[in-house]
DNA sequence: GCGACAG
DNA sequence: ATCTTGTCGC
């Protein structure tokens, strides 16, 4: 879904003398914790019919909208809407496209593949995206299993409609990674992804999208919990813990010998304990080798492009 | 003031 | 993720 498009359609809903929220846009959109991002895109933007979206408590959000606003008949009293409730308007027609991709999620997490189907791999690639407003810069880097040698690199530069929403950043992320994938000489063996795998409400997160898409196995490392409990809140350095949803183990924790822990769990094709043991392989620091330069090189890339 | 959920 | 200087610590 293009995120700015279906904003514009639901706000060209909203006739002249009436207002909504950006909470209201956000569960028209299917998810309410889209409202902040709706709030952003309208700051930056400013589409059509903009200043007809107020904050929850019917205050202005942007000063500006005041003097447009009045013009349309609507009384604004120190900031606040006079008649809030009356001139809200509560009836989109939307299809919930934030709800088709949560229903999309639970549907490709049933073809997820957790088992080891694969030999030992000889080379793993690390992927990562770095933005500046809309603009992602992706970039790859392939090292060799064992000597965990650089040996590709790969960078891009494309442009993201998508906002980053808690539980959906595949849909922020796949196209920058795909992009870098296409690009290598030698498909990786193992694919490492910024983001969780199955740690993740849907049992779907970015590791899986990619994964599953790509058809390669692949393991995602998050540097915060997103969701369930470790079975040990203490971990000494070096130490794993599984961390469980509904009791089922959706990761592993893992404290690195320096910092706080990180998050690992499967994408696709690999087993939970499998992508444990190889991120423990690939922990020169506390980010696993392929993921720290990815990081690094996209940050360069970006910091290139801005001058 | 609390809660605050990957990047 | 990004906005950002010096500062603290391994």
């Amino acid at each position: 879904m293009r995120f700015r498009q279906e904003v514009e359609k639901l706000l060209a809903q909203v006739e002249a003398g009436r207002v909504t929220t950006f909470g209201g846009l956000a569960e028209a959109l299917g998810d309410a914790r889209a409202a902040v991002p709706v709030f952003r895109l309208l700051r930056r933007n400013r589409p059509p019919g903009w200043h007809r979206v107020v904050r929850a408590d019917g205050t202005l959000a942007f000063g500006e909208a005041a003097s447009r606003l009045h013009e349309e008949g609507v009384e604004v009293r120190g900031g606040a809407l006079r008649d809030f409730h009356r001139i809200l308007f509560q009836d989109f027609r939307t299809d919930r496209p934030l709800d088709a991709l949560r229903r999309e999620q639970r549907v490709l997490a049933s073809q997820v593949v957790l088992k080891d189907r694969f030999q030992e791999p000889d080379n793993v690639a690390g992927f990562d995206v770095s933005y500046r407003g809309d603009v992602a810069y992706a970039a790859a880097v392939g090292l060799d299993w064992e000597t965990l040698e650089v040996r590709e690199e790969i960078g891009l530069t494309t442009s993201v409609d998508f906002p980053y929403i808690s539980t959906y950043l595949a849909y922020r992320e796949f196209d920058p990674v795909a992009g870098c994938y296409a690009r290598f000489e030698g498909p990786p063996a193992l694919l490492l992804v910024d983001g969780n795998g199955t740690l993740h409400p849907n049992r779907f997160g970015v590791a899986c999208h990619v994964g599953l898409k790509l058809d390669r196995p692949t393991i995602g490392v998050a540097k915060s919990l997103l969701m369930g409990r470790l079975d040990r809140e203490i971990l000494a350095p070096g130490e794993a813990t599984p961390v469980r949803a509904n009791g089922e183990v959706v990761g592993h924790a893992f404290r690195p010998g320096t910092g706080k822990p990180i998050y690992v769990s499967p994408g696709h094709r690999i087993s939970d304990l499998t992508a444990l043991r190889f991120v423990q392989h690939l922990c020169r620091t506390r980010i696993p080798e392929p993921l720290h330069l990815a990081d690094r090189a996209a940050r360069r890339i970006r910091r290139y492009h801005e001058g």
